[in-house]
DNA sequence: CCTGCGATCGTCT
DNA sequence: GACGATCGCAGGA
């Protein structure tokens, strides 16, 4: 079942640990690609060093994170690569949470057709932020969508639950202007598992 | 396994 | 004009 409004209210760091093991769905042309998320990174509110918004800085970049929980917030990084966001809490409140890393479980096929990578390993396909938006051909486009009523981008429940105890938890990746907030251990990810973009 | 480096462009200063 | 919530490849160990 899609995950509602309320999934996406509470604060980035829950939203973050909660959303491992959900599916992330990506429907092109009626055909459903599916994947589970395995890691995820936490940015909010105003003080956070780390995040777009610090500072309360609106922008016509960082505008989406001032939106709605469960709104798309998607920019371009290093002039080549898309990250994948979900924005969380009330209006007027910058948080979100980057999406760093999920497991394909259906449609694998269509990820390996927009993957042009030497690599013959499947972790390769979409072990890191900017590798998962291409496999899933997410880009600018769904900037400013949101995932609650959006039929091409969307997360749901997964069967299969994922336990506490297979929660770790680390400083974020490649922050290192945040200064004392560069060390905050909103990062989330599986426990041991290979998609995992490092450990 | 690990390290170093170039690619490439929208956004903000 | 500088730089980034990154990636893929080459080359060495």
């Amino acid at each position: 079942m899609r995950l509602k409004k309320d999934f996406y209210m509470d604060n980035p760091r829950v939203v973050a640990k909660k959303l491992l093991g959900k599916e992330l769905v990506r429907k092109v042309n009626g055909q459903l690609i599916v994947s589970r998320i395995v890691e995820t990174e936490a940015y909010g509110g105003i003080e956070d060093k780390g995040s777009h918004a610090y500072g309360n800085k609106r922008t016509k970049r960082t505008e989406p994170m001032f939106h709605i929980g469960g709104t798309i917030y998607v920019y371009l990084i290093y002039g080549m690569y898309h990250l994948l966001n979900v924005v969380t809490g009330p209006v007027g409140d910058p948080n979100g949470v980057l999406i760093r890393a999920v497991e394909p479980v259906y449609g694998i096929d269509f990820i390996k057709g927009n993957r042009s990578i030497k690599s013959n390993k499947v972790y390769d396909l979409t072990n890191g932020p900017g590798k998962l938006t291409q496999g899933l051909a997410i880009d600018m486009d769904f900037n400013q969508k949101d995932l609650v009523s959006g039929d091409d981008l969307y997360i749901r429940e997964s069967s299969k639950a994922i336990k506490g105890n297979e929660i770790v938890q680390s400083p974020r990746v490649n922050i290192d202007y945040a200064k004392e907030y560069k060390d905050k251990p909103w990062r989330y990810f599986i426990a041991e598992n290979s998609y995992v973009s490092k450990q």
